[in-house]
DNA sequence: GAAATTAAGTCAACATGACTGACATAAACG
DNA sequence: CGTTTATGTCAGTCATGTTGACTTAATTTC
């Protein structure tokens, strides 16, 4: 209790501060700030629908971003959902692993390097995932009109520039891989 | 702009397939695909700071919602956190008993309704949101230049849009509420 | 061909932050 | 006064993240 006025000096490490130190206004301050919390209620909601229909299959966020990364990007390899996701291998473990046993995701061994297990989405996986997506293109699709022309460019600048100088040869290798759009081609073993 | 979606009669209820309209070219979709992708990217890495600060404190991003809003509305109510994090009072109360004991925000019995509590940060819990804010406004400001002009009030514009209907007045009226800069001047406790 | 490295899977143990539902208190309202 | 409201709290559960160590299989390196 109570270091309560104390500074804060704290042990961190000397994190961010960037280059030349960059002091915007008080009122730009607020602004930003205002922008941040407008990111994090469009994120919210953005996250909201497809969640409510993930518990209906005893699934979560997690399993969503795994099957959302195999669907667009089929014949990944495991390293790369771990880069992807920035989690740890237990933890992707344990969603994909249901994800296989309950037959929305197929690995097959690399025909290169038997070694490494690609990942592909079934029919129903292809399937479950373009349900999750509804409601989100939907709610995309409505925005970007409402923001108005130029708004979707300037919208892919602004979060390319969001994503870590460093990540970006990562997501930008994993974005060109296979952009697939979402096709049920048909035959619906599940759902 | 294409007539990809319509009425947006999506309550995340009426799942599956919308009826029988919009439906986007697989290219479309494969696009506003691509688009939630770099959405997620964007906020990965826009959390990712401040979650490491976090850490040192022994706190966690749930403590940094409830600190950012507490700043940037002082004198909120519990309820309108509640509203606002869309979280249970069992989950807010964890965190933000943590924050009162350890001296980062204060509450005051309410002047006209003496049930309510109002949430003031202290000096210590300025300067902290202070130092969580930081990197990210490095970030956004960073990203919003190379966005280009006109891209902050496309990004505004498209953010507002993409928060459910229902809860844009509870949002403008948070919002609206104490728009506060970061500022760690002098002044402690609630007023 | 043996050794080292790499990709993946797994184990145990743990932390955080969500959830539910029930219940306690104090203040306000009618 | 009794009811409702705002808040706080208890107990228990679940999902998803963490670390560190270890196995297995395949590839690479020497």
């Amino acid at each position: 209790m109570t270091d309560i006025n104390e500074p804060l000096t704290q042990p961190a490490d000397r994190r961010v501060e960037t280059p030349a130190a960059r002091k915007a206004s008080p009122a730009r301050e607020a602004s930003l700030l205002a922008l941040a919390e407008l990111l994090f209620f469009a994120y919210r909601d953005f996250t909201r629908d497809p969640d409510t229909i993930l518990k209906d299959f005893g699934f979560g966020r997690a399993h969503h971003r795994v099957l959302h990364f195999v669907n667009c990007h089929s014949g990944l390899r495991v390293a790369d959902l771990l880069d992807a996701l920035n989690i740890t291998k237990q933890s992707l473990g344990r969603v994909l692993k249901q994800l296989i046993d309950q037959g929305y995701i197929v690995q097959e061994a690399g025909s290169v390097d038997r070694r490494e297990r690609l990942l592909y989405p079934t029919a129903a996986g292809r399937a479950l995932v373009k349900r999750l997506a509804a409601p989100q293109l939907i709610r995309l699709a409505d925005a970007l009109k409402a923001a108005g022309p130029g708004a979707e460019a300037a919208l892919r600048r602004f979060l390319e520039a969001m994503i870590n100088a460093e990540e970006r040869p990562k997501v930008s290798s994993i974005m060109a891989s296979t952009p697939v759009a979402l096709e049920d081609d048909g035959k619906g073993e599940a759902s």
